[in-house]
DNA sequence: CCGTGGCACTCATCATGCACGAGTGCCAGC
DNA sequence: GCTGGCACTCGTGCATGATGAGTGCCACGG
């Protein structure tokens, strides 16, 4: 065991050498010899040299090779020392910049499922690589406003506005025809009674009255309080959800060339069960976050790293986007356009109002 | 060339053989050789007159083989003639079609949007292959009811309902704030005029009323006429769009083994626009409807067969659902499955009116 | 004339062997 | 501590040969 081997800090120059690998193996995935690095790591040092220092950085855990007379790889553990201490992120050319702000800011900012679909398209297409939105979820709706509308037979068409602007909208089923004005009034109440209150609140206050003064709740009120339930239990579904694209940019990588490993990835992304739980985890943190490899903990993205930054609506967090791809991914450029994208979508998603 | 090869007609040996040979290259995809089939075709005939059967055949172009001394696969002719006079249609057991019923009629069938995600699922679920609905969609929907609702500032949440129950709701940016009496003046005075009438007339009355009285048009009328506009737009694009579950199971096939391919052909789905034009053409025919191998005219769906069927609302063709497969699908299951999913996903949601 | 057994032939598949080249580990020398 | 040299390892590509499934054709017999 040498003596850098039987230290924990690395050299300035064994340092330098694992950046150039790292570097040269995120450009073209082959494992990555020690003739190459000693020419292309810009210091003057020989190939044999070069292969203690590989011998140094393998016993370490920095690098391993496939097999006997193959290159070296780097490890998660290398991909994290690169990531976190030897990178230099570069910063996007203004022209870039340019260009995502323009296809998040012109496009139909009205309708939020298609501004977070072309950020899904448009994180895919710089990257090459698959993109991923959560769907936007505060965490504690305010109510605005509900309406009843008549429609035929028994049926009314209750319009709950929340926030700002969120609609939603279910029909319900009565045992009865109820008159407009009676419709107006049962809404004229409600309104009265909770414009600009918290669902929470609301609903802790529904379920108060409900029990108080059962007797006096006609049909329609019950009704409109279940409906109201149903539209609490949609909201607190809205953030399990997300918008995914170019999955198929995916197999492209080597790495996934066998075609169960894709069948299983591609079942993880229908499923949505574990990437969700993989964003839900980025929503706390600030800024961009790193999971590399087998760092994500879910077996199906073992060499795949996920790039994630939260993004906000009036400084408050409110979904999680970021791209996929293989852990060989150029995270310098990567990482800037996650970050970038993150903070315009908060601005478009905000200008809305 | 042999007396059965010049003449058209097929021998009944022949069909017989034919039949076999489909069936069980349908069973396990392997080239299907003369011993085999003179074993399994049940009639008493020696592999060396199987051989003279299937070289007529193979000139009539319904069967190919892959190379000089491997079995015979069915051509896209000989599934057709299979499917066409061979095939004897498997009666769905009872059992099956309650599992289908209960699917489709307990779900949420208030949403139609998870009615169809659960039809789509559900097919690909019990074919093991990749299922797809459209969006259902009526030609020429009915104005029903328009209300506006004043929202902060100068925007006016803006509801319109179609049909019986389809609710559009957009929010309109106008240069100065109304009213709510005026806002509902102007709501009473479109439903008098429009309710029960066609889009289509409403469009037409709704410009010839701009061009002839464009002066006592204020704001309002205009951008609601021009949001009424938009929702035509919309409802143009509703059957636009589709929903498709299982992709996955395509990557099980053997046909499919090379990435290349199967990057194109999940490309496709995502583009949606060749896949909606095939199934757009089934929307005109009455029943189930199959395109094997290239005869779908879409050279991504090469060696795929799709099998369709419309579903209808009110007698009314509004949709249409399918399965995608492999050629050497098991056509006597799946169309039966596909043509009672079709009528119960008919049924299910006429019911819900 | 049709069905059949037999025989030569074809071709994909698989294992084997071999040469090549990239790259390593180690050692001796500067 | 760095370097050149050398033996060694191992994946890759290629040619080879055996195997087996299956065909096409032909001659024979009912």
């Amino acid at each position: 065991m040498s003596a850098a081997a039987a230290d924990k800090h690395l050299s300035e120059r064994a340092q330098h050498l694992l950046r150039a690998l790292v570097e040269r193996y995120i450009r073209d995935g082959q494992p990555v010899g020690s003739r190459m690095l000693s020419r292309e790591s810009g210091m003057d040092i020989s190939p044999a040299t070069v292969r203690n220092v590989m011998a140094d950085l393998e016993e370490m855990g920095f690098v391993d090779s496939p097999h006997t007379s193959a290159g070296r790889v780097p490890t998660v553990k290398g991909y994290r020392f690169f990531v976190d201490t030897l990178l230099e992120v570069q910063p996007l050319a203004e022209t870039e910049i340019e260009t995502l702000r323009d296809t998040l800011s012109i496009g139909d900012a009205d309708n939020p499922q298609i501004l977070l679909t072309s950020t899904s398209n448009l994180l895919s297409a710089i990257t090459r690589m698959a993109g991923v939105v959560t769907l936007p979820h505060r965490d504690n709706p305010s109510w605005r406003q509900i309406e009843f509308l008549p429609l035929s037979d028994n049926r009314v068409l209750t319009i709950l506005v929340l926030n700002q602007r969120e609609v939603q909208n279910r029909i319900l089923h009565l045992d009865r025809a109820y008159s407009a004005d009676f419709l107006r009034q049962a809404a004229n109440y409600l309104n009265a009674q909770f414009t600009g209150r918290s669902l929470k609140e609301v609903r802790a206050r529904l379920i108060r009255e409900l029990r108080e003064t059962r007797a006096s709740l006609n049909d329609m009120m019950l009704a409109a309080v279940n409906m109201a339930e149903k539209v609490f239990a949609a909201e607190e579904d809205a953030g399990k959800n997300y918008v995914m694209a170019g999955e198929t940019n995916l197999m492209d990588f080597a790495e996934l060339s066998e075609i169960e490993r894709l069948r299983k990835l591609f079942d993880a992304f229908n499923e949505k069960r574990d990437i969700l739980h993989l964003l839900d985890q980025c929503a706390g943190a600030e800024g961009v976050q790193i999971f590399i490899g087998e760092e994500s903990g879910y077996n199906i993205l073992d060499d795949l790293s996920v790039v994630t930054a939260p993004y906000s609506v009036d400084d408050q967090i409110v979904g999680v986007l970021g791209v996929i791809g293989p852990t060989r991914m150029a995270y310098d450029r990567v990482i800037p356009i996650v970050d970038i994208t993150a903070k315009l979508l908060g601005a478009a998603l905000n200008s809305r109002k």
